[in-house]
DNA sequence: CTTATTATTGACCACTGTTCAGTAAATCCA
DNA sequence: TGGATTTACTGAACAGTGGTCAATAATAAG
C-alpha cells in the first residue's frame, strides 16, 4: 500500500498529537514511542517522521499544548493589585492544573529541562507568557525603578515552584511527616514573598 | 572464556562505578549504557549485571557517591548560629559543588527524581543528612515549639533551590536579561529566610 | 580427586529512534 | 485524454538499547 490521502497532513498531525497526550496521560512520557503513536493511528512509524522532525519534536509539541492550556486557565485570573492574594489565586490555578494534568506536566518538566536539545521557540513564548502573568501579580510590591527585581522574582519563583512540584511523592522524605506538595508550595510562596 | 579473577568482585564493583562516573561526567548521563561501561572496563554486559541489580542500580550507585562527597564538603561548613550567613555559606558551597560537578549533579536531579522507580534507602539517607544541614543552620528562626516548621523550611529551600538550578540555562528566559543560577539562588535564599 | 560453587561469556530477546528505496495514488500539464 | 511529476506512505533495515540465561571454565570445598 502507497499513499492513501484519507487525512489531510494536518488532520493527520492533528490525530498524531492528540493520541501522543493520550499516550503520556494514561502511560507516562516514558511509555511513548514513536512506534505506538503510529500504531494507534493506523500508520506505519515512517510516517511519523513525515509528520515531525524527529521524536524530541513531537514531545515538544504536546508540551506547547499543555502550556496553551496552562495559560488560558491563567487567564481567567482576574488580578485586583493585592500581590499576596493575586499570587496566592495564581498559585491555586498551578497547583489545580498539575494534579488535573499531572502526567502532562511532569513531560512538560522532563523535556522541557533537558539541556541537550534545543526548546522551540514556541515552547518559550508560552513559557514567557506564564512568566509575566506572575511578574504582572507581583509587580505592586516592587518600586516603578525596579523592574529588573520583579522579572527576577517572578522566575524565581517560578523555577523554585517547579523544584517543588518535581519532587517525588514517593520519598520518605515527604510522606515521613506528611507534608503536601500544596502545603510546601503555599509555604514558598508566603515566605518569598514576605521576604520581598 | 569463563571466569577470569583478575579482580575481586569488590574491585570490580568499584572499577565499574569509577567508569560509569567517568562517562556521566565527560558525556552525561544520556550517554551511559551498560556495554559501555562494560567495554571499558573489559567485560562483557552481562557482567554489569552480575554486579548490579539492574541499570537504575548502577546509577543510583554513583548519584549515591555524589551525594557522599556533598556531604562531605558540606560538613566543613561551621555552623555559627546566625543562621542567615549560615545559609549563605551552605549555599555557597551547594553552587560551587554543582559547578564543580554539573553532570553528576544533573544525574542526581534527573535519576533522583524519577517517580517510577525505588529510590534506594542508602540515597534517601545521604539526602536526609544534607536536609538536617540546613535544618540546622537555619533553626535559629524558629521557635522551640515551631519545629516542625524548621523541617518544612528546610525541605522547601532545598526544592527550591533544585528548581532553580534544573532550569536549563540556554533558555532565552534566562540569558535575556543575564541572570545567573547564582543570583536566582541568592535571590531566593534571601527572600525566603527574610520572610520567616 | 571428585564435587559443588562461582565468575564470565556471548548469543539472544524484544524493544528503541531513525532512514530510505520503493510504490501507488493524486495532481499537473500538454 | 494520457503521460510526467509530485506526494504520501510503507516496510524493511540499521545500529543501538536494557535485560536474560544456558554453557563453560576456573576455583573452592569435601
Amino acid at each position: 500500500m502507497a499513499r492513501r490521502a484519507d487525512h489531510s497532513r494536518d488532520d493527520l498531525t492533528e490525530i498524531a498529537l492528540a493520541t501522543a497526550t493520550r499516550i503520556i496521560e494514561t502511560e507516562g512520557l516514558q511509555s511513548l514511542t514513536t512506534r505506538k503513536v503510529a500504531a494507534e493511528i493506523g500508520y506505519s512509524p515512517g510516517t511519523i517522521y513525515n509528520l515531525f522532525e524527529d521524536f524530541d519534536a513531537l514531545i515538544s509539541r504536546v508540551n506547547i499544548r499543555t502550556m496553551q492550556k496552562f495559560n488560558a486557565s491563567l487567564g481567567k485570573v482576574q488580578l485586583t493589585g493585592d500581590a499576596i492574594s493575586d499570587a496566592k489565586e495564581i498559585l491555586q490555578v498551578y497547583l489545580d492544573f498539575i494534579s488535573m494534568n499531572p502526567s502532562l506536566w511532569a513531560s512538560n518538566i522532563t523535556h522541557g529541562s533537558r539541556e541537550d536539545i534545543q526548546q522551540p521557540a514556541e515552547f518559550l513564548q508560552e513559557l514567557d507568557k506564564a512568566f509575566q502573568k506572575v511578574e504582572a501579580a507581583i509587580a505592586p510590591l516592587f518600586d516603578a525603578d525596579s523592574k529588573r527585581e520583579a522579572w527576577i522574582s517572578a522566575r524565581v519563583l517560578w523555577a523554585s515552584l517547579q523544584g517543588i512540584v518535581s519532587m517525588p511523592a514517593n520519598a520518605r522524605i515527604i510522606s515521613e511527616k506528611s507534608m503536601t506538595t500544596k502545603e510546601m508550595a503555599e509555604n514558598l510562596v508566603d515566605k518569598y514573598l514576605r521576604g520581598i
